[in-house]
DNA sequence: AACAAACAGGTGTATATTCACATTATAACG
DNA sequence: CGTTATAATGTGAATATACACCTGTTTGTT
């Protein structure tokens, strides 16, 4: 259990892809860090902006991500105040929606988004789309195992 | 800010690597799951084996992951006894070493592993070599800019 | 030897992630 | 109509992640 090992981990495409979330992440965080923002959070404001209101239910499955962790994601944003989550159309439902701040603070933030993706696509020479449909076609690989 | 910030949502690296990293997660912690594992203590576990002892500062650099979450993450794993944290050369440093259990654990995991690493690699039809590279050259980028 | 710089490590705080389980509300059905 | 299944959401517990800051140790310089 030696270099094998460590080469076998090298390889690995969980290691690689935690790693590389990790570095990027990083990277998005310090460019949105101006307008207060996480990746995940800034993710969430646009997406709810691009639906005007959403359940909560239906916000995780635009994101991808598991309905609970939304749920505890949301905290820090309705803390302050940059979206707010009403009774839905049940009494079982809510909606999510933005506030006046968490539209002000998207708007701030969009730019600093677009520099880091901007960032990004030129550092790869125009290789991101392939590189998207590759992660694109991995996470059906991985969803369907 | 409508349909198109959620296109631009839905081609944002950030945003696609951190989806990515999820489901690739979640699949890998499913198989390894009979060795009691999770997808970062298996790294953790496989790159203290390869080293037989290293110190915490060298180990994180090994992983690539920041220094204080690798202290966090050396936690649940010393509490299982699955490795052991002595004292280094300094009195400063600190040396991780596998424990028996550690070894046996990271014996039952990598085949759990490898057939996870298998099922991936034959869904992608060989194309993951390709995007290992890319990924590690989208890593340089992130760490870059 | 005295002091400053660099090194190794930990803690506080906050967010992110997920699973198992609980709760309440609506829908379906016999 | 009552019972059962399904839907929408929340909570407890555990791990993961990282920044700012703190402590003690060694090294280097004068």
């Amino acid at each position: 259990m030696d270099r094998k090992t460590a080469k076998k981990l090298s390889e690995c495409t969980c290691f690689n892809l935690r790693k590389a979330s990790r570095a990027v992440t990083q990277m998005y965080e310090a460019a949105l860090e101006p307008a207060g923002l996480r990746a995940p959070q800034f993710g969430i404001l646009a997406a709810v902006a691009a639906t005007k209101s959403v359940t909560i239910t239906r916000l995780a499955e635009i994101l991808v991500m598991d309905r609970t962790t939304l749920t505890r994601n949301l905290k820090p944003l309705t803390s302050r105040r940059l979206v707010k989550v009403l009774p839905g159309a049940d009494r079982r439902s809510k909606k999510v929606e933005l506030t006046k701040k968490g539209s002000e603070t998207l708007l701030r933030a969009v730019p600093l988004h677009k520099g880091a993706q901007a960032r990004i696509e030129s550092g790869l020479d125009g290789q991101w789309p392939n590189m998207l449909s590759d992660l694109t076609r991995l996470i059906r690989v991985a969803q369907k195992s």
